[in-house]
DNA sequence: AAGATATGTTACTTTTTGGTAACAAATAAA
DNA sequence: TTTATTTGTTACCAAAAAGTAACATATCTT
């Protein structure tokens, strides 16, 4: 029996991704954690308090906007600085079977852990927003309605992507239909911004 | 002890609209069901086979494009049209919690009652696209991009505003919130169309 | 080395969930 | 009427879930 607090967190965190990625959010009971971590329950009421905090450590890791690098804020080119952010958001959405996950989550619950991730985001958004209004000149809202627009609708076909494949005829599932989306997405750029 | 398949079978669909507007579909589960109507589980069984039937049977009369009607397709001006119709899947979907929990369900599920809804889904929706394309001149990729990222985002917002109420400096719990965004999907519409 | 504390194990209880068996009463068919 | 069939009740069973009590051992402090 070796005693390693830190190596005993870790193997628990890490079966919590492990699950997440498997299984989403919902499956992250203490039962599941304990069986995959190899870990007995107790000590992760121990180390943690509850599930939900549990949670929110491997939460904080995983989000793209709080991930976000304010320094690389536009510079010269609005347009493609919008271009470009979107792509990277849909990008990193697509590859992260656990964001996915988060991002579901989200739809259905208003946990502590997940207002205060909610609201760390908004900071963000604010910051790129107010950046992107002044060199583009345009309104406030117009700014976070259009960006709103995308952002909304990426996360709702990203998530609706592992379960589904087709949505108003377009590919969701695959390449095809992301390039035919973000064509639109860079064509809305043109004709707005 | 009255006998009424027909009553019990009411009792039993109304407990799950019941719970469906107030936990969600994710929620209905046969314990759920009996204790909800009073009426025994062996009952529910008896009468629907599985917890999904029962579920298929109410979504089928819940859904919006399901519902729609085509004899109402475009006649003039198209981007009146598409104005309107985004308007009023808004408007419905904000108006009805149960459709909500169903567009939130499906993200999580490709159970087979939900794959034919999508199914039947496309299918109003390519005759709508293609209406629009016909009368528009626009390419059917184009038209099918715009309102997928219309579409996706209110589906997106709508649900999430059960549970968050500001998304990027949006009040999506509120009408102010969804007026923003509607002014902004006008002013795309007019932008593009 | 001795005691205190942190770490880990085992086995248990409780609650919730899905599922069924056995029986009772009402209605329909003969 | 009497026999089948449908409808309904009661009381269980089994599995999975969360949660806890009691104990054992390693590690640190003094």
């Amino acid at each position: 029996m070796i005693k390693d607090r830190d190596l005993t967190e870790k193997r628990i965190l890490d079966a919590v991704g492990r699950i997440v990625e498997r299984e989403g959010f919902e499956a992250v009971g203490i039962n599941a954690v304990a069986a995959e971590s190899g870990v007995s329950k107790i000590l992760i009421y121990r180390y943690f308090g509850t599930i939900e905090q549990l949670l929110a450590k491997y939460m904080e890791q995983n989000d793209f906007w709080l991930n976000f690098n304010l320094a690389q804020l536009p510079q010269g080119d609005v347009k493609e600085f919008s271009k470009q952010i979107f792509r990277a958001y849909i990008q990193m959405l697509r590859n992260s079977p656990a964001l996915r996950k988060l991002y579901r989550w989200e739809l259905s619950s208003k946990h502590p852990s997940i207002e205060q991730l909610r609201q760390r985001r908004e900071e963000t958004a604010l910051k790129i927003i107010s950046s992107v209004c002044e060199l583009s000149g345009e309104s406030f809202d117009r700014v976070a309605g259009i960006s709103t627009l995308v952002t909304a609708s990426v996360s709702y076909l990203c998530i609706l992507g592992e379960n589904c494949g087709v949505y108003n005829s377009l590919q969701i599932d695959s390449d095809s239909g992301w390039e035919k989306l973000l064509e639109t997405i860079d064509f809305m750029f043109d004709k707005i911004l």
